[in-house]
RNA sequence: GGCCCGUUAGUCAAGUGGUUAAGACACCGCCCUUUCACGGCGGUAACAUGGGUUCGAAUCCCGUACGGGUCACCA
């Protein structure tokens, strides 16, 4: 008894497991949204102990764009979702490349014609019109395809096969009826079937569209569980046709709303919304990046926020994911960042940190120090220039900045303040922290000033600014002796030309 | 336009017939502090709308408005 191709095709197909899969087309960078359904893409695998799959959807060919799919790897690496089968792994249902498959489509794009679920098409392209630009008040596509080439006879079809008329292949949609499923996030969905079109399946040029390559490679990688954008809600209905069609279990559907930019438009690339490489180049953290993705459009329902990834896959569940669209806040991703870098070792911020600190003020100082005021005070690490320049340049500043009510300053007090404190500082033998901050504290203590009343000026005069990271004595510390006393002279002068 | 879907503070959101309607970001105030920040404490602020059902509705039903998706040889 000979098998049939397709009998050796199901064979291979893993069973008794959950297998998901992210199908992402390589555009040229990671969109936030796709990033969020990779995310939970794998959380599902993970959570139920499955296996978490990468399939490149590339059968448009003038979309493809070059280095992409190293895009989608770098990323899936750099936040640590790991697939378990893909292109550059491989895996039992390979390939994982869509037009790689072509073969495999066409068969079953055959089986299909012999099953009555589809048809050859000799139409010809019917220039519909170019949805990429809107005509104005264009009509709405009331323009179904008649399905005239369904109703060829055979000895037609023969015909044009044997003249070689360039055909499509389409699918063949019921007339009468509904067709209904049911999604993991909006419930039970019903369409009537007269909604419905003879898509395309296999073009002329003899790829798939995605409405037949989604469906036949999620069947025969065994995918159980599909998540993806909730653009593909209103055409489910035609690929659980397609899977009836065959006689196939359709998959598990999880349809994720989609991440906004503001409330009436997605998130988009091109209006300068930024893309996970944007961010990451921006100085965000991927682990923070990916927590406050995940936490737009699904809930794990208390009062926590903070996750890292493998959290996650503890707390992940379906039923959290939200029904309505998330816009994309910048300023709590922010706050997330800023989380995250608290969160680090000193160790690890220091090395995060350090090529920004040296592309800021060169390698003279105390990287380490720095590092360290400057953890609890920014959000990204591209704060960081902007707050240290002033340790490798004093800028001009105005004497303005000496007069400060809440530590009981003006350019008397501090011109004063300055004097009787450089001798101190030229005083200290040892250049540590421990040394400058207790003779200076004792300083303060002997004059009876409040800490904040000498400290201010001294802290003006080495930074020239009114908000620094790190306090007077760190300053200090950071600048060395000799370039803090001149500092403090500088700040002498210009307060007696003042008074 | 047809079909599908959604709507709790500025934003993310909890909530599944009875709650003073959580929490977070942002914002404001106070405290702490060598500034800012961090941290602590507190505050402003929401159930789109009209009808039902019910003793009772943010929660269930219907309508309206607004918004989104889709209607490709793109995914």
């Amino acid at each position: 008894m000979q098998k049939k191709w397709f009998d050796i095709m199901e064979a291979q197909i893993p069973k008794g497991q959950v297998r998901t899969r992210f199908a992402p087309s390589p555009t040229g960078y990671m969109h936030i949204g796709n990033l969020r359904t990779a995310l939970y893409t794998y959380l599902i695998a993970r959570k139920k102990g499955g296996k978490f799959l990468l399939r490149i959807e590339d059968t448009d060919q003038e979309r493809y764009v070059e280095g992409s799919v190293e895009v989608i790897y770098r990323t899936l690496k750099e936040c640590g979702l790991k697939h378990d089968e893909g292109p550059d792994i491989g895996g039992p249902v390979g390939p994982y490349v869509q037009s790689e498959r072509r073969d495999i489509y066409r068969r079953y794009a055959e089986l299909l014609i012999e099953k009555g679920g589809a048809y050859r098409c000799f139409c010809g392209r019917d220039d519909k019109e170019d949805p990429s630009e809107d005509t104005g008040e264009k009509e709405k596509a009331i323009k179904k395809y008649d399905g005239r080439c369904s109703r060829l006879t055979q000895a037609e079809i023969d015909e044009k096969l044997r003249m070689g008329v360039p055909y499509v292949i389409r699918q063949k949609i019921p007339r009468e009826g509904s067709t209904e499923f049911t999604d993991e996030v909006f419930g039970r969905i019903t369409v009537s079937n007269d909604t419905l079109d003879d898509n395309v399946l296999i073009k002329s040029d003899g790829l798939p569209t995605y409405n037949f390559a989604n469906v036949i490679d999620d069947h025969l990688m065994g995918i159980t569980h599909v998540v993806r954008g909730s653009e593909y809600l209103s055409s489910t209905p035609k690929y659980n046709l397609l899977y009836k069609s065959f006689a196939w279990e359709p998959p598990v559907y999880i349809h994720c709303p989609p991440v906004m930019r503001d409330a009436n438009n997605k998130l988009s690339k091109r209006r300068g919304d930024p893309s996970y490489e944007d961010l990451t180049a921006d100085g965000y953290l991927s682990d923070a990046v990916l927590n406050y993705v995940a936490l737009l459009g699904w809930s794990p329902g208390g009062e926590r926020e903070i996750y890292s990834l493998e959290e996650l896959t503890e707390v992940f569940s379906i039923s959290g994911i939200s029904k309505s669209p998330a816009i994309f806040d910048i300023v709590k991703l922010n706050h997330f960042n800023g989380e995250y870098i608290k969160a680090l070792s000193p160790d690890e911020f220091h090395k995060m940190a350090l090529p920004y600190i040296e592309r800021a003020i060169g390698t003279d100082f105390d990287t380490r120090t720095i590092a360290s005021i400057l953890q609890s005070r920014c959000e990204k690490l591209t704060d960081i220039p902007e707050k240290i320049e002033f340790f490798a340049r004093l800028q001009e500043y105005s004497p303005e900045l000496y007069k400060n009510k809440k530590a009981k300053t003006d350019a008397r007090i501090s011109l004063d303040i300055l004097k009787s404190l450089l001798p101190v500082i030229e005083g200290i033998e040892q250049w540590s922290m421990e040394n400058i901050h207790s003779s200076l504290i004792d300083f303060a203590q002997s004059r009876g000033f409040k800490n904040a009343t000498a400290l201010w000026p001294l802290r003006i005069s080495l930074s020239g600014q009114a908000v620094t990271p790190g306090g007077a004595i760190e300053i200090c510390y950071i600048l060395g002796k000799e370039e803090a006393i001149r500092r403090v002279k500088a700040g002498i002068k210009m307060l007696e030309n003042e008074i």
